[in-house]
DNA sequence: CCGGACGATACCGATGCGGTATCGCAGCCG
DNA sequence: CGGCTGCGATACCGCATCGGTATCGTCCGG
């Protein structure tokens, strides 16, 4: 590191600014509450470490030189930029400033997970959102890695280092190609979905939503009928669309409009999915902390009564 | 002034910066030359001043806080710009740095005064040098109001606050329409062009160019025969290719090249101009002491012979 | 369980800050 | 013209605070 600095303090900025912009040692000395000879020492000092004459002392005050108008400049804007600096510090140790990566996978994207970003970024508009498409195992990797603060997940995964919040409860819905004849029905029970033809998702990662859709027809002792396997929501409700069968989405995915499409919710008593949010259990960064209780407002909290349901 | 930054110090920025990057109190200690102690106790002093915590001890050294690495960033930053004010106040104080107002005016601004400004441009690259176009009264007006710090000028007028230095003695030339008779002649005398019909400037200000270019006639007890007094020697020139007579010019104006115009030099020792350089003076800035090297090596010094000629 | 490395603390001279008193100088005014 | 006034510089002093040495408490690794 470079040391040309030497010994200048801030309070040689300060000084100086002081007495080159009252164009007087004695006045400057009133406004900074000093007495005028520390001014002159300072000021002297600083002279010596710059090498450099400062201000021309005349007998009614002082006039700048040329490199005097050049630094009163520079320390200005210096002192400007270090009150800048101590702001964004103060900001940044309260959560208000900063960089936030967000896992997101799922369904939640289509309604959860854009209602608490949107709040968070109107409550701290200065903290940057960044969001990251990630499944399960790709935000742990990136938790780990630090390249994540925060992810949103459907499923429940110990880990020593992380921890697990269900932050929503959603109920289900059953998407319906248009005329299909459960469309009769004004609510549907799992029972009614027995032996009909059924597209799940996703693929990957396992255990996912499909399992936990798939349990609760075991659950009961009915068959699921399987037709076809897919990658996510999407491709699942396109192929409703295209009659493949019906297949089970969370309320967050109502959002996903495509025509011939119908939805009828299934029973809130049926079955309920979780909406998980991961973080590392040692990352206390007020950041987080604050992301964590806006997400906490803005989502309606998990009846505990059907937490049991997962 | 507000003063939230408090008694931070620079101090507190080298020192939280180096232990930041080190990662280690003890390791930054090393480098700053200094025991560890006081980097705890400047650390402390300067998160007890911001409020925040900076740092997080760990048994094998420090992490940032998210407030730490914020800071850390504005400290570099802080550190970098206080550096570059250092160097720019020595470079203004070397006259390396700043800015040059230059007064100018007439038949110079063709030649030397170009050559002047391109030396001192490529010297000093870092100033920014400005043009006034203003007769000699502008350009000790604009001096003593301090826009202006220097000023090209043909003619010397006693100032109580101004300096005048001859910077060069240039000789004269005669523009003749082609075809005309004098152009027979390799060199003129002033005697050559008594009873011709002459175009004569500046109209202002007065006394000017035309009161010396008729002094040579007088000196002589010899008659210029004045047909047209015009604002400058563009104009003047521009008459003398419509034919309406001849005009005197110094060498700079040679490169005014218009077509039917010729020139033809007269005798240097039958008379040379002067061109000065106006300052204040009190003005000892070291900006302008080199300009005025870099002028003094750029142009032929006038020799003192002719001084006199004046 | 102990040795080593880390940061924090206690304490101590020395530096250097800010304060009071005063000087030297220049412009102003009676 | 001589004292007055207001300016910045200087001399000196007490004390805050710097940096240094010695040591502590703690955690990690062998």
């Amino acid at each position: 590191m470079s040391n040309r600095l030497g010994a200048i303090e801030f309070r040689h900025l300060r000084y100086f600014t002081a007495v080159a912009e009252a164009r007087s040692f004695r006045a400057a000395a009133q406004q900074l509450h000093v007495s005028q000879p520390p001014l002159t020492r300072q000021v002297q000092q600083l002279e010596e470490l710059l090498g450099v004459v400062l201000l021309e002392r005349q007998p009614r005050g002082v006039e700048l030189t040329a490199a005097g108008a050049v630094f009163l400049d520079e320390a200005r804007n210096l002192l400007a930029l270090a009150e800048q600096a101590l702001d964004r510090t103060q900001m940044a140790a309260q959560g208000q400033l900063g960089r936030l990566d967000v896992g997101v996978f799922g369904s939640a994207v289509f309604d959860a997970i854009p209602r608490v970003i949107q709040a968070f970024r109107t409550a701290y508009p200065k903290v940057e959102v960044v969001l990251h498409n990630l499944d399960r195992a790709g935000q742990i990797k990136a938790l780990r890695e630090r390249r994540l603060t925060v992810g949103f997940n459907r499923f429940f995964v110990e880990e020593p280092d992380l921890v697990w919040d269900v932050v929503l409860a959603e109920a289900l819905n059953v998407a319906l190609p248009a005329g299909h004849r459960l469309t009769d029905h004004a609510r549907l029970t799992i029972a009614d979905l027995s032996g009909e033809a059924m597209v799940v998702y996703p693929r990957s990662p396992r255990p996912g939503f499909i399992d936990q859709v798939l349990g609760l027809f075991h659950r009961r002792h009915l068959t699921a009928q399987v037709v076809q396997e897919v990658d996510d929501v999407v491709t699942a409700v396109a192929l409703v669309s295209s009659g493949f069968g019906l297949t089970i989405v969370s309320d967050s995915a109502l959002n996903l409009r495509l025509p011939g499409v119908v939805y009828r919710p299934l029973e809130r008593n049926e079955a309920l999915i979780d909406l998980c949010m991961i973080r590392r259990i040692d990352d206390d960064s007020p950041l987080l902390r604050a992301f964590i209780e806006v997400a906490r407002e803005v989502l309606p909290p998990p009846p505990e009564a059907h937490a049991a349901a997962r």
